[in-house]
DNA sequence: TTTCGTTACGTTAGTCGTAAAGATT
DNA sequence: AATCTTTACGACTAACGTAACGAAA
């Protein structure tokens, strides 16, 4: 394979016809152009260039590897070019997911500021689907992303856990809990929760949707529903009940729903997570940042 | 531009995925490919690979690269191939056109001692046209020929004069002229000279088919003819005369055609003719093995 | 005589291998 | 503990510029 300096001397040989301004402009000096277009005629096997002191042209053989030469050259430049702009927006885009409204203010916050300490970064935050929590990450879409814990997949990081929200259980005014001031995990035994289907790992959805109480009762099931709105109809109608954050009370309050905090359960973690091989200067950063803006 | 070394690390790693057979296929060492990587990186603008001590794999940067540069280095190395292969039949290869059959006898011999002299090219011999005589060089058909001087272009070399024939007038056994055993320039002036329709030079033409006699009268020219078998018929049938080799009598006699020295006449100059930009070795070899044998 | 391309030579930058260190399974 | 990548460092190659030389118009 041909060295960089004597592909470019040769190009620029082969275009300006002309030893010192094909010097000046690779600046080198004059003897290393001769040299290294003689070095290339040898590798060749023949003259490339027919000249005299006054003047510089193109052989046969020569014409030839010009030919072919300039245009797989200009592909390799512009693949690097490729590469370079790939690798530019890389370190400088960073698209941010949230899973829950009071996740949303957190890394919306958390953004601008990343944008204040790198000005020339460009953040774009988007609400990923409850059914599909991980997809967007997987796919690329999402670089990084504050939700729902427990996360434990070989191609995920899960950083620390950002803050806890209690549990609540959601059900209908007509249902017998909704009397209560509190609830506790045993009396999940005596309702029906409607968990949401999606692919979020097992572990996951046992977690949030648990099939037990503590004390080994069975929690009944209803058919699984897709979206956060159809389950909040679905417990106004008195059709089951279903857990979420206590939280969830003041952003999404619903005619015939009454949320009752389940006083035994583990709080729901929040964290952020990203692709293991995924870990750029800007992830980072804001990693830190929503870290630090967590604190206060 | 990347270098060549670079290039061939990023895309040997790519394909291989280790560093050590990487360093070892290239027969560098392993730090050296790491350094090379890391240079790429830096130039880039992100990571290649990502890597531990068990596994190497592309980013996706990586990947972006090595998909756009593959093919690239491919055309690159094919036109690095192609004008070798260019160059090698350039050296190898040499077409001697001739345009007599004395001609051809004498390139014959000289082809077949230089084909025992290098060993390993590749000598073809082929006769010009004589209404074309130069058309097979200029178009780099033919290498080298050996034919009838004068030639003075300023993009051909003439070499020396090999041999010298000296020049006869054909007539029809019907002519006034045909009882002579000889005759003199001043005698064209009482016969029809058929030239041959060419793009030859001028100066050529003139030369070969002259207009006055050297007392100034004029010669008398028939309408031009292409090929040679032509002019013998046409002089056969004693439509007019032309000009030739003296030994022409003995390559192409002809029933009706009378061959008469001319006793005045310069004799013909034949000798070498290539291209000034085609200055092989074994053209030169080729030239000096004709002089040689002429010289016998 | 001027303009270039080429050659010669001394200097230096950068590439290279060796070997030790660091990381990962 | 073993394997593989990375880093450190010293040696040496070859790329480079300067300047003199040579060829061509």
């Amino acid at each position: 394979m041909l060295e960089r300096i004597e592909i470019e001397a040769f190009l620029t040989l082969a275009e300006v016809l002309h030893f010192g301004r094909t010097a000046e402009r690779l600046h080198l000096s004059p003897g290393r152009i001769s040299q290294t277009i003689k070095a290339l005629e040898r590798r060749i096997g023949a003259p490339l260039f027919h000249r005299t002191s006054r003047s510089v042209r193109l052989t046969d053989v020569g014409q030839t590897l010009y030919t072919a030469l300039r245009p797989a050259v200009d592909d390799l430049e512009r693949a690097v070019t490729t590469a370079t702009a790939a690798a530019h927006r890389q370190r400088t885009r960073l698209t941010v997911g949230f899973s829950t409204p009071w996740c949303g203010d957190l890394v919306i916050v958390a953004g601008d500021r990343l944008q204040e300490e790198l000005p020339g970064c460009d953040v774009s935050i988007q609400e990923i689907q409850l059914s599909q929590p991980l997809q967007g990450l997987r796919s690329g879409e999402i670089d990084i992303q504050l939700s729902e814990f427990p996360i434990n997949e070989p191609d995920l990081v899960a950083g620390p856990v950002i803050f806890t929200e209690p549990r609540a259980l959601l059900v209908g005014t007509s249902d017998p809990l909704a009397a209560c001031d509190s609830i506790t995990l045993e009396d999940l035994a005596q309702t029906r929760l409607i968990p949401v289907r999606g692919n979020a790992p097992d572990y996951w959805q046992a977690y949030h949707y648990p099939a037990h109480t503590p004390s080994g009762r069975r929690i009944p099931h209803a058919r699984p529903v897709t979206y956060w709105p159809e389950t909040l109809s679905l417990v106004g109608a008195g059709r089951g009940s279903t857990i979420a954050s206590l939280r969830a009370a003041r952003y999404h309050p619903h005619p015939g729903v009454v949320y009752l905090p389940i006083e035994d359960a583990d709080p729901i973690r929040y964290g952020l997570i990203w692709r293991a091989d995924n870990r750029t200067e800007v992830l980072h950063r804001f990693a830190q940042i929503v870290v630090k803006a967590a604190d206060v």
